[in-house]
DNA sequence: TAGGCCATCTGGTCCT
DNA sequence: AGGACCAGATGGCCTA
């Protein structure tokens, strides 16, 4: 499931970014870009757009040459977009990472099993999203029972002691539960088949969840 | 080999 | 003008 047990291979960062388009200019590179998504568009071929197919650059081209600024030259344009595309990629890969880190940050938090699995990213939205939500029904029971009549039917501080815990204690705690007629947390979660919400409040025992309910 | 996941590049759009 | 954000495209790596 996870691809890349070992983690996201973010060293090719640096070296990514020197890594050119062979056989190709920079402009070539922007015009193939800037044409139509298309199946045929290529990383390394952007010969066929050299004639008139890049209308988007040559459309921002009119545009710029119609300011009132200085006009400059091609040879200006081209290190003025070639420089500020670079820093462009720059930032991106930086705003990228710092998503990862976020990620990994919440992967952090988040009880998982076994310790090698490593959560995909949609993994650990659904896993965060539906843990939430269990937590939020165990405090909610737990709140009933300590007020209620009746004596407390979920342990909090059982799931809560699983935050940052053990990850095969999670698994250990709760034996797998069919997810049919679970309640979701949102609507919308039962729209999206891929979006499971966890069991139902009432299954939220030990002995009743799975790992996998959460996912 | 197909499919999933990921990193990266890129142009467009919106905001400051 | 420049930065942040977004979505599409692409290629690499890995697994079933």
């Amino acid at each position: 499931m996870a691809p890349h047990p070992s983690g996201a291979p973010t060293v090719q960062g640096t070296y990514e970014t020197e890594r050119s388009f062979p056989g190709a200019s920079d402009d070539e590179r922007a015009c193939a870009a800037s044409a139509p998504p298309s199946p045929a568009r290529s990383r390394g071929n952007g010969a066929e757009e050299e004639g008139g197919g890049c209308r988007g650059a040559s459309r921002k081209l009119r545009t710029r040459r119609g300011g009132r600024s200085r006009p400059k030259s091609e040879l200006a344009l081209s290190k003025q977009r070639r420089s500020r595309r670079k820093k462009a990629n720059d930032r991106e890969r930086n705003r990228m990472h710092n998503l990862n880190s976020a990620l990994d940050a919440l992967r952090g938090v988040l009880p998982t099993f076994p310790d090698d699995a490593k959560l995909t990213k949609i993994e650990t939205l659904r896993f965060a999203h539906n843990y939430i939500w269990a937590l939020t029904q165990a405090l909610r029971i737990a709140d009933h029972s300590l007020y209620g009549l009746e004596a407390p039917a979920l342990p909090c501080e059982e799931l809560g002691s699983q935050d940052g815990g053990s990850p095969g204690d999670w698994g250990s705690l709760y034996s797998p539960v069919s997810q049919a007629g679970s309640l979701s947390p949102a609507a919308s979660l039962e729209e999206r088949p891929g979006l499971q919400a966890p069991a139902s409040p009432a299954s939220l025992r030990p002995g009743a969840l799975a790992f996998s309910d959460f996912l």
